[in-house]
DNA sequence: CGTGCCGTTGAAGGTTCTCAACCGTGGTGG
DNA sequence: CCACCACGGTTGAGAACCTTCAACGGCACG
């Protein structure tokens, strides 16, 4: 199960390791999320309001019912799916650390969250999150600025689902990936993807099986290289980018 | 060509109507955007900075190079478009009176948005924008709840792409649309559509002629009749609705 | 070292796309 | 007012791409 810290149900005044370490936590989110100083008003409404989550591998994450979520990404990997219906899901976004993520009390779809390896999480009522920000205006731009990423992203994941072939959806995801998780070595860019082939499937709309076979082509082409489940390691990412199908 | 009005370049004290008509907008559409009362500072900020823009239907609306754009849909309807390769367009969505968009500079793909109908559109530079927002922690909110409906239905749309068929895709459209801009008439719902079937099916990743069959196939089991190019009565959502394919 | 899940590979089938022809609507000009 | 024209929409047949179903291989766990 996943381990809950309500932040305000510690006394202030006790040098515990706990509240230390969330109050950290906090901070250095709110750090990474604006580059501006954070006013101490405002970490501390934030560590109040919020719940810092420590999940393993596969937990689900725990949206609030009856209304709105935002979660932090302090640590880990986490991945949000869309149910359409039984036996049919769609993965809408990964996130990593640093990434903040609104998810809608009810919309079209049934929404949830896992986490793909062990992360630390904090969670908000949409409301009271919203609240807090309105009283910092700083915090509030960066959240709109965040938002705004997260739909451009979004939208351009729209582009591939409704315009591109299997290939061109893989080689844009491994572009992706390499943009925001992978590392340069030798040249190339390494990937340790913390997420399964059918994590990978159920966000590019295909079949494991698929997924597979245009990793296997691009194996042929020499333009990635397995190594176990997790590790790819792309040696030309300009020859790649040539197969994402953008202009 | 699109009419511009630069609502700087006109002396404030001039009873000038098109003034009267360029303040009316901008005024009217904040107050439809945040329906709390917006200071006289941020309206005159924005009637500043905005360009208000009257297109005829088909045109095209013209984006800022080289920086961001936010542009408020005043009255029409637009569809802002994504081209992922030449002769390969996704609609990513459409917007309708009272909408606030937000286009990035530049993403994986070009974006470019045009007039479905006779529109009248208010656009601003993006950087611009957001610093008469920082101004006014009202409007920087209310940018936000939209920015995160946008992201919501975004995500929303991207489910439909990559888990559903095309029927499922075509109920999900006709459900959106009658909830949009759709008006009760004798039990069921008209509709008017601004957007031809190629602007269906670019918007729903499908051909004009799979789109053409859907609908095809919704007439003969009762749940749409077709009038014309752009009207369709849909005597029965709830049945419809089963069709989308939600839990 | 065994077991189970994840991933790979192969063959058959289905849904949608492509190509092509036709039809109807809506706008224009006589 | 009617006829024509062009474009948008409809309908049909064949092909392509991806999925489905099935079996096998291999890594990671107990």
């Amino acid at each position: 199960m996943a381990a809950f810290r309500h932040l305000n149900e510690m006394p202030k005044t006790a040098c515990h390791d706990d509240i230390r370490d969330s109050r950290a936590a906090v901070a250095g989110f709110v750090a990474r999320l604006h580059h501006a100083p954070v006013s101490g008003r405002t970490l501390d409404a934030l560590c109040k309001q919020g719940t810092l989550l420590t999940l393993g591998k596969g937990e689900d994450i725990p949206l609030l019912t009856g209304q709105g979520t935002v979660a932090c990404i302090c640590e880990g990997a986490t991945k949000l799916i869309a149910t359409a219906s039984r036996q049919r899901e769609q993965i809408v976004a990964f996130h990593f650390r640093g990434d903040l993520v609104s998810i809608p009390q009810s919309g079209e779809h049934a929404y949830s969250m896992k986490a793909l390896k062990d992360s630390e999480v904090l969670l908000f009522a949409a409301e009271a999150f919203l609240k807090i920000a309105r009283g910092d205006p700083g915090l509030l731009e960066a959240t709109l600025v965040r938002t705004q990423t997260a739909l451009f992203r979004c939208r351009d994941k729209a582009v591939g689902l409704g315009r591109k072939s299997a290939s061109e959806r893989m080689a844009s995801f491994l572009m992706i990936m390499a943009e925001r998780i992978g590392t340069n070595e030798g040249g190339g860019c390494l990937l340790d993807l913390p997420m399964s082939r059918r994590d990978i499937g159920d966000s590019l709309g295909l079949t494991i099986e698929t997924v597979s076979r245009q990793i296997g082509e691009f194996r042929e082409l020499g333009l990635a290289e397995t190594d176990g489940r997790s590790r790819i390691f792309l040696p030309d990412l300009k020859t790649l980018s040539i197969y994402t199908g953008h202009v």
